[in-house]
DNA sequence: CGACTTCTTGAGGAGACTCAAGGGTGGTGG
DNA sequence: CCACCACCCTTGAGTCTCCTCAAGAAGTCG
């Protein structure tokens, strides 16, 4: 039940053995659940055990010293939360949960031994971080380089192709539990700004969005918007070791 | 002697044991020169191997759809070029080399042996990754929400600090091989504001740019005004797999 | 000595910000 | 069941940062 989530993460870039698999469900550690708003992990505190977040949605991000902050991922289910803390002292990031949350830890020994005992999987952990650091070197282009609408367009493409991922069936039109100053804090403006462009998007007939819920009216037209870098993952790399 | 700038690296978070640097010198293969302004990658292109830089410095960027482009990284000697692109069917990134350069191949099946042989440095070797995330993280936080003048500061003293990581002996007039169009296209904004905001730098008497050569005059101030986020690297983590 | 590339300077304009106030919506308690 | 509060979104006016365009100066390389 728990390795659920993360098999289907790892899954995305090779198949999974029967032995993966028992080893993802023995790494995962006690369940627990945790009500909206609440913190996880804060930003300064001393480095704690990685969570693997089974269901809900959270944000990471890091806090600017002149009081604003940046959001830096949105973690669905299946994602490793803390990771990126393990190389420092203290964690990097400070994550929120989004909705009523479940999570389960990864201890640190965990993942120790995953690189001892398996060498497919590490390799596979070490895969998907690498396309995380990829997708944060996206969102950079998109904070640096694009106009806000493109940036708010792409931000809701992403997150429409991960929810995907996990959920072949949703349409065009789908529950978003971000709200609009949450966007802001991701693409780097204010919330009245991205207020008055999410009409603009609205007038311009690409897409609608009321209160946690999200319609896109022309996706090829935004999709054409926002100039669509897809990128494809390899599939089965050669090098992996074998299990 | 090919080991030596990769062994600098994986040595910034545990100590290596003998058998880990006879493994990093058996990684690196044949060893080839650039010129400067050599094309070491280019995005679209399929994925070839990684190539570890011995010497010189490259940047990787993305580039726009509407002909900008964002510089996501600059390699210095030691950093582990292309590995991004590993996880895709085709590279991420265009990999410059910005003056003359001295690479080796570490080929994709000498990562997978790593994986295999060495989970100790496998190990590091994720560590290493999840910290140049955290970087791109921070350069995020710069873009979206920093003034011009404190990133161009942010960037200054960051590169200054990786160069300190190999060469301690540099002071505060240091070689500075970026140009301002370089800079410009790493924090998101263009030549002529980054011209301009260089003077200002220079008459608050807090660094002076002359072509190639960079003074910090007050580096104090110049820490105080870019919100110094100093993180510390973990030494050692209990949980990484013995030799 | 040209031909580049890099950096500088000026003027005008657009995008995004700040401040401030008001309207919805959902939740909570009396 | 209604009143109230907290949070989210909207709207307007004025301001500032940063951009664009354009031209020129200062190095740099063949």
């Amino acid at each position: 039940m728990q390795g659920q989530a993360a098999t289907v993460r790892f899954a995305s870039l090779a198949r999974l053995k029967r032995d993966d698999i028992r080893a993802l469900r023995e790494m995962a550690g006690p369940t627990s659940r945790y009500p909206a708003g609440s913190f996880l992990q804060v930003a300064g505190s001393p480095v704690s055990d990685p969570m693997l977040l089974l269901d809900g949605w959270a944000i990471s991000s890091l806090d600017v010293t002149e009081g604003g902050r940046q959001i830096v991922k949105v973690h669905m289910p299946g994602d490793l939360v803390g990771l990126t803390s393990l190389p420092f002292t203290t964690c990097v990031d400070t994550v929120i949960a989004l909705n009523d949350v479940q999570v389960c830890t990864v201890s640190q020994a965990a993942i120790g031994k995953l690189f001892h005992n398996n060498a497919r999987l590490a390799a596979l952990l070490f895969l998907i971080s690498l396309e995380e650091r990829v997708m944060l070197a996206d969102r950079l282009v998109m904070v640096g380089r694009t106009a806000t609408s493109q940036r708010i367009a792409a931000l809701i493409l992403q997150l429409r192709d991960r929810m995907l991922r996990s959920d072949p069936s949703i349409g065009l039109s789908f529950r978003f539990p971000l709200t609009q100053l949450h966007v802001a804090d991701m693409i780097g403006v204010t919330t009245v700004h991205v207020s008055r462009i999410v009409q603009e998007l609205a007038n311009e007939g690409l897409l609608k969005w009321e209160r946690g819920k999200v319609t896109i009216l022309d996706i090829k037209a935004l999709q054409l918007w926002v100039g669509t870098t897809s990128r494809e993952l390899v599939q089965e790399p050669t090098w992996l070791p074998l299990p």
